[in-house]
DNA sequence: TGGTGCCTCAAACGCTAGTTTAAAACGTCT
DNA sequence: AGACGTTTTAAACTAGCGTTTGAGGCACCA
């Protein structure tokens, strides 16, 4: 058994188990018994609980967020040159990422959504803070590239209708 | 102090403490200390944590309930005779009763809401066995003359309909 | 073959959780 | 005043948590 198939089956089990039960209620020892692994082994690979909590969230994020941020780089680019921001085409390219920029099917895309409302309604401030850190500037480029492409809606309104659709997304997949 | 005080300290500071962290990361250590009661005090008068949580729900959702159970009586009354079930009305009556039916400011409402939250995305079986088994039945009641008022929208797409906006609305209070 | 580095394993650690206990305090009746 | 049922209290108990430990296994290179 090479080192990356005990880390990814701690990975997959705890993904699963986080968005069924939230953080705290999972306990690491249900995830390694899913897992078919040792207990000391999370502590071993990642560290402690909360670094493994980050990881779950890194190993989705991290492609989503670089493959978002080359397609608005590229959608910026045309947008120097044409002048205009297409509304539509910024949803299309950020849910047609979400879902399925992992090779993998959609599923893996709706757990996570569910892992997305237990990290907003526990807060978990490590998370929170480790969240904004490493992925916020892609957010902001992403909200800043929907302000022009409906300038002429306010930007608080903007923000709660945004927050509106997250939010009934969200709830509906949890 | 009477044996009410105590009850309804713990059952103040348990409101606030549950919304604002979920059930499993408030600690009964916590609550009663935030009550200013001793630590048996839960177990001696609501027998356990989980009474306790259900405790929460009931005092704010029995005088709720029966209100609307009241007041759905009295418009079914009004449709029998004149043959129409008013759409606008129902979201009135339920809203206005949700937010001030306890002679209380809406920010109880608000606390409330969270708490909703919470109990949605950490699916504590026995909790969610006790609501439907308690307050199922208004909730269906309200439910059918719902469906009764909109008789061009299917069943399936209504449901959704309701279930979106109700998201909407916890996700954006949690 | 012996040694080295990475990984696994069972056991234990310290800590916090919910719950229980038995004694003390209180209020209320006769 | 004294007895009784109710409530409060401090302390203990058991269980489960995240984490640590040290011994052991396993592949690889000299």
């Amino acid at each position: 058994m090479s080192q990356s198939d005990t880390v990814q089956r701690i990975l997959d089990a705890a993904e699963v188990l986080f968005a069924q039960k939230g953080f705290a209620e999972t306990s690491l020892r249900a995830i390694t018994s899913r897992a078919g692994v040792n207990l000391a082994a999370v502590n071993y690979h990642f560290g402690s609980k909360e670094a493994l909590i980050q990881a779950v969230f890194e190993r989705y994020l991290t492609p989503f967020c670089q493959a978002l941020d080359a397609k608005l780089e590229e959608l910026e680019g045309e947008t120097r040159s044409g002048g205009e921001v297409p509304l539509e085409k910024l949803f299309t390219v950020a849910s047609r990422l979400a879902l399925g920029s992992h090779g993998d099917e959609p599923r893996r895309a709706m757990i996570f959504f569910r892992l997305s409302g237990q990290a907003y309604s526990q807060p978990q401030d490590h998370l929170r803070a480790w969240l904004r850190e490493h992925y916020g500037p892609v957010f902001r480029r992403f909200l800043a590239l929907l302000r022009r492409a409906v300038p002429d809606v306010p930007p608080m309104e903007l923000f709660w209708r945004v927050h509106f659709s997250l939010g009934a997304v969200i709830f509906t997949l949890s």
